[in-house]
DNA sequence: TATGAATGAGTTTTCATTCAT
DNA sequence: GATGAATGAAAACTCATTCAT
């Protein structure tokens, strides 16, 4: 049999060589148009295949979607996997997310990742059959939750805030905003990840105010 | 002629309401299955008329979207304006914002903000024809910076902080994010608005840490 | 009761001229837009009344195209009438109605007629409905066959050519060609009108050539 | 490869017949309901196919129609080109086009020759778009008054006459007229055929009346 | 009587999906 | 396997007709 180094063989490796590329026209489309405004047709012109041989690899337009959140989660799960798995403190974690999002943000992680949640239609259609999906998401915020509370063991960052509000507050600054983009030109995406990240973990420091928020105005000195 | 309080004929506070409820529609299967999801029988029929009628008040389905974005950016504006004219601190003045936000999630101003924002195919077709558009979106913008800078000069606010920087983390945390809805859920949203701003003056005040970021780590104690 | 001069009442004068309005008003959009491609909206909107009011006048659209044809009919019918009355030899009575066609060709008869016989929709609908329509306007056709045959028996016309042929002929000389328009604007109509006219009854003179066609070639000298 | 006579792969040849199988289905009912008159719906049924298949062939409506009026513009150009190019007299030429418009009219050389000139929709969307179409419907038109000036100089033809005038002559009676089926009924149509031409060169023979008309009664003797 | 808002069937066009080659 | 023609179920939009005011 015509194998290849690690014994795969060839057919094989084209197959998955062509489902990549199949995926990378889709997200560029979905990104570009959204989901509906995207159509088979125009993935499989971008790749340069025939309609029907997209459905080789994907049984329909929602199956390709999924494999394409899919493989955004599982991108993204790695990417913090890599860095919270590394030897540093909690803090210098989540700045180097931080700083992977801003700056990575033209390949293809946090692209997914803003097709993913700005997308109503592919949510929408992804809770109806594929709970699993959302599983699969889960993960790495609990991955982020640990390394939260990590810090607040440590001292670094404020207990008496709950930690899925910090997961809410460090989720809500990741993402960048489509909207914004003309102000996000005039300045290096390193650099805005920078205040961001200072922004953030100097909103998350332990002490200077007061106890948990009650019904009365929380804002006072 | 058959008028009523204020002068106004009857067919025309009928046609005014007509248009009301229809935005409304238009708004809730937007939010719900995104712009190219939502078919204008959809619409229509959630409307209780036929699908004809709506082209009586619309011309088509994207003058249709124009106009609930219009009246979004123009609620969102009055809100604005309403809070931010008020006799309050800065600091004040944008915890309201937030609360607002977070409360009023559920009646129109956050959800049309959230649909204009997270329709990419929207945006594109707002920005093909309708760029006044985006001045008007812009006039909010501005005030709010305006507060934003209030707030530096009174010392209450990190003045090293550019001031679009800081428009970018208020907004940021300003719109609520879909996927947490879960979340949401497990806590009053008047209680999260509290957190978040809470958080954000926190990390927005001025003094305590190193001088503006420079290509160097910047986060170093 | 309000009467008037020929004691019809103001109100019944009023509505023959909106009527008339309407009448113009369509045949000027039939005969830019077609008849499916001009619509009640636009033949009401033209003459500055509403929709539901042409509806008084005319049952349905198909009525109002049967009205304008008869209308067409009548008025080509009278101008036959007119010519065809009048103290003057057969040939010069043909030529006054050539006249007629290509000068009047810019007021509404000849209009009318173009509208009539080039629409092939209407044509089908009224053979459909109306073949009534069609009894009206075999009346001026005969009236013009008897103008042929009295040529023919005084001398004028060639006897060998059959009427409906040469009331076939006749017809296809009195149409104008509105593919032709570059053509006729270079030459003023009366004076196109002379040269047809004058092809035609060279063509229909008597003498000067074989018996009946036969299936053998007929142009042999 | 599964190929055929003359080296034609199948498909292409299954795809070139489909086409002209819609080209004639849309041709008879454009002939029968006008242009508007004549859906999509009504041309995919008579061919028997969906109607999402003639939009592979056509990228819409009006993309058939001008491919339509193309091929009867070029096959009417061909047809004389045959006839113009061959050894015969100007008069016999012309005598055989009579022939061939009248006896040919089931084809589709002359219908489709209706639908161009008889439907002012059409005609209208041409001119915005496809003004080289006019061009080509030039040549031929050029071509015919090629052969009357032929006939001229041979003194078969009048020269009094202008050539436009009798092109506009032999025009008018070449297209057969839908509103006098009844008679054409009644006759063969290459008896008619026979009638008109000879009426036709006996119209434009030269000599026998008086000199290019002026504005006094040009009929007398 | 005149109006014009409302209707809903019909029109053109698109596109996910299937299947014979 | 790969192709791309064929399908048919929508989708956006139009318009003749009706009817409450």
């Amino acid at each position: 049999m015509t194998v290849s180094a690690g014994g795969v063989p060839l057919r094989e490796r084209q197959r998955q060589e062509r489902e990549r590329l199949i995926l990378r026209a889709a997200e560029e489309l979905f990104i570009e148009r959204g989901y509906q405004g995207a159509s088979m047709d125009d993935i499989a012109a971008r790749v340069g295949i025939a309609k029907g041989t997209v459905y080789l690899h994907f049984a329909s337009k929602e199956d390709l979607a999924v494999a394409l959140i899919e493989q955004g989660v599982r991108r993204f799960a790695q990417a913090l996997d890599t860095i919270l798995a590394s030897d540093r403190t909690p803090r210098a974690k989540l700045e180097a997310i931080f700083e992977r999002a801003y700056c990575a943000m033209d390949e293809g992680i946090s692209q997914t990742f803003s097709t993913i949640f700005r997308s109503p239609e592919i949510i929408e259609r992804m809770r109806e059959r594929h709970d699993d999906m959302f599983a699969v998401w889960r993960e790495p915020m609990r991955r982020l939750s640990e390394a939260l509370d990590e810090g607040k063991a440590a001292g670094e960052f404020d207990p008496e805030i709950p930690t899925p509000i910090m997961l809410h507050l460090f989720m809500g600054l990741l993402a960048p905003h489509r909207w914004e983009r003309p102000m996000e030109g005039a300045m290096p995406p390193a650099e805005l990840a920078r205040y961001v990240s200072r922004f953030f973990f100097k909103g998350i420091a332990p002490g200077g105010h007061a106890p948990p928020p009650t019904v009365a105005e929380p804002s006072q000195p």
